[in-house]
DNA sequence: GGTGTCATGTAAACAGTTACATGATTTT
DNA sequence: AAAATCATGTAACTGTTTACATGACACC
């Protein structure tokens, strides 16, 4: 799945900047790429050239050109049939569980340490996604089954990183045990 | 992190060809690469460059030359390095929770259809990796320690997709009860 | 006077995938 | 006769990240 069919769901909901995008990808616990620009801008090109979006030059006075993008009914259509198509399983690389297999060279407090620092990053990671969950930047609310889907979503990242935490506390109360 | 640490990890267990290493990357549920060849004769070229590894060629009579890399003293110590070093997050890319961002669009028909279509994928991945657990194509098993490690290890994976799996058949009961 | 926001974009690099290429042997 | 296994490698492409570049305004 690519970054083009997020740009086309958010302008779905509203008429936005390569900038605005940025910022909403980058706020969002779902939507997983970092934002940058490069890709963005990159996009937004194609899916001119596709003719799922046009643009709007507004110039303004004491700031830069803003280009608002705004979806077509070819870019609605083709966002429609997207979500149609079968879905994907999740990508999980835990790099941690790599680094956990060859940690049997550490002493005992070393492997705590390490699993310590492992649930530490969890912890701060599900403090960050509440944050952003807090602040909600964007969330279409047309419909209160959409509102309901988006509730669950949003769930979703941060039961799942509970689950990691929970799996670490097991590992390292079991260890102590012996 | 990078998948010449995994290759590392599995030459500190057993010196083994370019080949053998894609095997046991391909079939390992943890190591998350495709085990793609242009990764690893690359990272092996680079290992070798670093002094990480050595090789010996072996040539056979009726098959091609074998290259088998073994783990230099260089090499241990870079992975015991980096069994210090600090943890990462895991990267969870989930595509479909993008896709059910905007699946507000489709009737309760067609949403019910899609995420029991994910319900079905989730399952086969977990019959899947279950399967690939059972062939067991590679574990080191040098202390009690690290057996109970991998075994943990290996349940992770497995519990993740469990854990997406709850989720999405809530979501299906409570919509069919609305 | 420095930092942050708004707003556009480009360059270079790295990570990762699919597919191609060769060639012998073994299995179906 | 076709497909799989062993064993090496390359080419082309996509996706993604970090960093660079510009320029004005606002806030502390």
């Amino acid at each position: 799945m690519s970054i083009k069919l997020a740009i086309l769901g958010i302008l779905s909901c509203q008429p936005s900047t390569g900038y605005d995008l940025k910022k909403i990808i980058e706020e969002s616990t779902v939507m997983y790429w970092s934002g940058n620009n490069n890709q963005i801008y990159k996009s937004l090109v194609q899916l001119l050239e596709q003719g799922l979006v046009t643009h709007e030059v507004q110039h303004q006075e004491s700031s830069p050109s803003k280009k608002i993008y705004t979806i077509t009914d070819k870019g609605e259509a083709e966002l429609k049939s997207w979500a149609l198509t079968p879905p994907e399983l999740p990508e999980l690389k835990k790099s941690f569980l790599t680094q956990l297999a060859w940690a049997d060279l550490l002493s005992p407090e070393e492997l705590d340490n390490l699993l310590l620092a492992y649930e530490n990053e969890l912890n701060m990671q599900i403090l960050l996604l509440q944050e952003k969950k807090r602040r909600g930047l964007f969330a279409p609310n047309r419909t209160t089954r959409e509102i309901y889907l988006w509730e669950r979503i949003d769930d979703n990242i941060v039961s799942s990183y509970r689950h990691e935490l929970n799996w670490v506390r097991e590992i390292r109360q079991e260890l102590k045990r012996g």
